[in-house]
RNA sequence: GUGGGCAUAGCUCAGCUGGUUAGAGCGCCAGGUUGUGGUCCUGGAGGUCGCGGGUUCGAACCCCGUUGCUCACCCCA
C-alpha cells in the first residue's frame, strides 16, 4: 500500500459487493424479475434523485426518515435534491408526470440512502426490489403483490418466513382511531415507556410498535384499530386475507402494524425471517398508499406496493442455510504453455457457443496453470503446449470425476469447438 | 443523535502481569528428476501492531485523543 497517502475507503454504511459474493445478487435480481414480469410487472428506472419535496410530501414530513435520514444536496444551479431513501415516492412522482393506463404495475431495483447509523442489516446504503401497482384499489391486486412477494421469497429458497397483516383503514377510520388512541394515552400516559412518555402526542401510533413491556401492557387495554375500521375498509381487509388464504399463503393479523412512512392506508403488511436474530429481521414490507398520488399532485388514485432489501434478504438466507456453494465462474479453462494466439482463439470459440472459458496469463508454468485451472471449479482443462501444436490437436483433461483411463484424451485442433461443446453437454446430463 | 465492544500479514486470529529478531492457520508465489490440478513435503514474499500524542530505560500491550469497524437504541429494508 502506498504509504505516503492515505487510502481512500467506501463512506460509512456503504459496501462493496465483490464477486463471488455478487453472484448472489445477480441471482436474486433475475429472479425478481422473473417473478413480477410473471405477474405483469414491466421494470422501471427512476432517477436516483428527485427534488427533495418529492420525498418530502410523499413518505411525510414528520416521518425519521423525511425529518433526519435523507441524503440532500443542492446542485450547481442552487435547486434541492435528494437522494432517494425508498422506491415508491418516485414512482409515483413518475406515475404523475407521464399518465400511463392504469392499472399500471411495475417493478424496481434500487439503491437506496438513508443517513443513519449503521448496524447489523442496516446501512447507509441499501438496495430494494420492488413492485408498485397503481389505479386500482381492487382487493385482489393486493393479493397479488403479496403473492409476488411471498413466491419471490419461497423461490429465493427462504423457508422461515412469517407475513404479518394489518389494515389502518382509509383516512377516517385512521384519523377515528388516531384521536381515540391519544386520548386513551392522555389519560395512561405514566404507564409508558420513558421514551413514549412525552412524543406520543405528536407521533401516536408508534406507540403500538414499541417492544418496552410497559407501552405493550398499555396500548393492550387501550383501543383496537380493527374495531375503528368502517364497513368497506373492514370488507377489504377480508378479502384481502381471504384471497390469501385461497393461495395457500400463510398470514396472521397484526393489530400493531403501523409502518413508518405517513402514506399508509388501508393494507399494511411485513415479513421478517425467524432466522435473523438481530434487531432488523424485517426483510420485506409495503401496503396501500390510496393519497400519495394526490399529495404528489395527480388525481386521487389508489395503489398499492411492496419492497424488500437486498442485503436483508441474502442475511436471512445465510442465516437459514449457510453452507451455500457459489456458482464456479467457469467450465473451461485453457492451459497454454505456449502463449499462442491459438489459445485465445480457441477460448472465443467457445465463449461465442455460449461457454464460459477462463485462462491464465503471464506465461505460467503448466503446472501452476492446472493449479488454477483447478481452483477455477472449471469441469474441463484444454492443454495447449508443443506436443499439440505440433500434431494439430489439443489435449481434453476431465478436472472432475472420471476415471483415471479417460480422464485425458487428445482430438484434433479443428472443430474442437464443437467437441467441446458436445462433451459438456454429455457432462451435464450425467 | 445516544450508548457498548473491537482495531496485530490478503483472510481468521494468538501474543501470559510492558522486555529486546511480532507468531500460527488458511490464502498467495516458487520448487519436490524442466508437459499435468486436487493430498503431501520444502522454501519464499507479505506487518512502520489503525493514526497522533503521553508515561517508561523499554509500548502491540498502560493513559489520552482521533479515525474506522461493529453491535444496540431510534427508525426502517
Amino acid at each position: 500500500m502506498n504509504q505516503s497517502e492515505k487510502a481512500f475507503q467506501s463512506p460509512v454504511g456503504t459496501h462493496d459487493v465483490l464477486p463471488p459474493e455478487s453472484t448472489k445478487w445477480q441471482e436474486t435480481i433475475a429472479l425478481f424479475s422473473d417473478v413480477a414480469s410473471r405477474s405483469g410487472f414491466g421494470l422501471i428506472v427512476n432517477p436516483l434523485f428527485e427534488d427533495v419535496g418529492v420525498f418530502q410530501r410523499g413518505i411525510g414530513e414528520n416521518s425519521d426518515v423525511a425529518r433526519k435520514e435523507m441524503y440532500t444536496f443542492t446542485d450547481r444551479s442552487d435547486r434541492v435534491y435528494a437522494l432517494r431513501p425508498e422506491g415508491t415516492a418516485s414512482v409515483v412522482r413518475s406515475f404523475v408526470q407521464h399518465h400511463p393506463t392504469t392499472p399500471w404495475k411495475v417493478w424496481y431495483f434500487t439503491p437506496a440512502f438513508r443517513y443513519e447509523r449503521p448496524q447489523a442489516g442496516r446501512y447507509r446504503q441499501h438496495h430494494q426490489l420492488g413492485v408498485e401497482a397503481i389505479g386500482t384499489a381492487d382487493p385482489f391486486i393486493d393479493v397479488e403483490v403479496i403473492a409476488v412477494a411471498w413466491d419471490f421469497f419461497r423461490e429465493l429458497g427462504l423457508r422461515e418466513i412469517d407475513l404479518r397483516i394489518n389494515s389502518m383503514g382509509h383516512e377516517d377510520c385512521r384519523n377515528l382511531y388516531v384521536d381515540a388512541l391519544l386520548q386513551f394515552l392522555n389519560a395512561s400516559s405514566d404507564r409508558l415507556c420513558d421514551e413514549h412518555r412525552e412524543s406520543f402526542r405528536s407521533n401516536t401510533l408508534r406507540v403500538l410498535d414499541c417492544k418496552k413491556t410497559d407501552c405493550v401492557s398499555v396500548t393492550t387495554d387501550g383501543p383496537q384499530l380493527p374495531d375503528y375500521l368502517c364497513a368497506e375498509c373492514s370488507e377489504h381487509f377480508s378479502a384481502v386475507t381471504d384471497g390469501l388464504s385461497v393461495l395457500g399463503i400463510p398470514w396472521s393479523r397484526d393489530v400493531r402494524l403501523v409502518r413508518g412512512f405517513d402514506y399508509y392506508t388501508r393494507t399494511t403488511f411485513e415479513f421478517s425471517s425467524r432466522a435473523l436474530d438481530s434487531a432488523q429481521n424485517a426483510v420485506g414490507g409495503g401496503g396501500r398508499y390510496d393519497r400519495l398520488v394526490e399529495n404528489l399532485g395527480g388525481d386521487p388514485t389508489p395503489a398499492i406496493g411492496f419492497g424488500s432489501g437486498i442485503e436483508r434478504l441474502l442475511l436471512a438466507l445465510q442465516a437459514e442455510d449457510g453452507a451455500r456453494t457459489g456458482t464456479p465462474s467457469c467450465r473451461v479453462f485453457i492451459v497454454d504453455t505456449l502463449k499462442s494466439f491459438d489459445a485465445m482463439l480457441l477460448a472465443s470459440e467457445l465463449r461465442s457457443l455460449g461457454v464460459s472459458v477462463e485462462r491464465a496469463y503471464d506465461g505460467r508454468s503448466m503446472k501452476s496453470q492446472m493449479k488454477l485451472a483447478d481452483r477455477s471449479g472449471a469441469e474441463l482443462a484444454i492443454l495447449i503446449g508443443e506436443q499439440e501444436a505440433n500434431a494439430g490437436e489439443i489435449t481434453v483433461r476431465r478436472l472432475k470425476g472420471a476415471a483415471d483411463e479417460d480422464r485425458q484424451f487428445r482430438i484434433a485442433r479443428a472443430g474442437s469447438a464443437q467437441v467441446i461443446m458436445d462433451l459438456l453437454q454429455e457432462m451435464a446430463e450425467q
